[in-house]
DNA sequence: TGTACATCAGTGAACGCGCGTTCACTGATGTAC
DNA sequence: TGTACATCAGTGAACGCGCGTTCACTGATGTAC
């Protein structure tokens, strides 16, 4: 038990990997069993030996990229935070980037997704539930101290403006609501306003 | 010119108006053209007469999803300022009801929609922009005057929430995050904080 | 080390179904005389 | 006022297509002796 992974399960995880790209880029409508498999270099047939259903798959998918995108972010942060930003700036900035607007293949999931997960059946909306919860966790830790109940207020402000900048496109008008909310933000909770 | 709508408008007019239902609770996926034409008591072979494509269908299902949602939300802010509410305190406390909460159907279309905008046609996207500018052109006009460069900020905080909340449930969850945001929204930004 | 055989990951054809779109048509409405 | 005819909103069958799922199979891997 607990060693190296099997052929099988290296498939699997290139099976899941590559939906949970698919999942942001194209939405849970735009994941097909025959679309990720071919891109994933198999063949359809083959599924079913790996997940119980679709459903399954977009579970799996969810969870990836859900982790996926907090270790990026994580990263991002890491390298603000050694430049010498506050926790609040460094997730402020990193999550409302540029970079985040234009890529939301590699991005968060509860960005690319939420207001759909309302019509995914009980067992999606449930991994999707999580994957919120996880995000409100990691404001969280960012916040000072006196504020972190605010974490869900300020994950929803971060969530709903990737997703009007993204709906608005990826142009000026896009950028410039990203950078009124970085704005707005750090001028409500960081403690250090610099630069 | 400019008389009476004929029998063709007034069921062109009730196909919209039931797509724009069936958008909000389904999303754009879940409108299709053969199940909008039932609910609106007909069949769907006559659709083409109506519209050039499925695609122009959802771009006035969107416009009139927004409109009706502008009426109704500037009903329930009329109602709330009567009583002695700020235009600011009137639109959060509407946009951020449990009733909105729970009544898709007939609420925001941007709310409904926005992680789903950026795979939409050109056409559509379009269309769901203007709906977007609306938004925070309603927002502006609720602000104090000191504040009205912060519109795009405040509506993506509002639309964040309420997908968010609604992505966790129509639940004590949900309902906490609307109820926090709403405070959140009223301390940053309501002059005379009543209650 | 070499052969025989069981295991099992992946293949590809097939299923029933619902989609958006087209089109020849019906039957009611309304105008012409 | 009454008949003949043109207009046109709506019908319903049909199209090609892609979906999720099933299943009999192939062929490579790896164990038994």
């Amino acid at each position: 038990m607990d060693t190296a992974p099997g052929r099988k399960q290296l498939t699997h995880d290139r099976i899941v990997e590559t939906a949970a790209g698919v999942l942001r880029e194209s939405g849970f409508w735009g994941v097909g069993v025959a679309d990720v498999m071919k891109r994933a270099g198999l063949t359809h047939g083959g599924f079913y030996a790996h997940f119980a259903s679709r459903d399954a798959l977009l579970c799996e998918a969810l969870e990836h990229a859900g982790s996926d995108s907090a270790a990026r972010l994580g990263k991002s942060m890491a390298q603000r935070q050694a430049r010498g930003a506050s926790p609040l700036r460094a997730l402020v900035e990193a999550y409302l980037s540029d970079s985040h607007l234009g890529a939301p293949t590699q991005g968060c999931p509860v960005a690319a997704l939420s207001s759909e997960i309302p019509r995914q059946s009980a067992e999606v909306a449930q991994a999707a539930a999580v994957r919120i919860r996880r995000l409100v966790a990691a404001v969280q830790r960012a916040l000072p101290e006196d504020a972190i109940e605010q974490a869900g207020v300020v994950a929803s402000q971060m969530v709903g403006a990737l997703q009007l900048a993204r709906a608005l496109g990826d142009n000026a008008e896009g950028r410039a609501l990203l950078a009124a909310t970085r704005r707005s933000l750090l001028a409500q909770f960081d403690a250090a306003p610099a630069r």
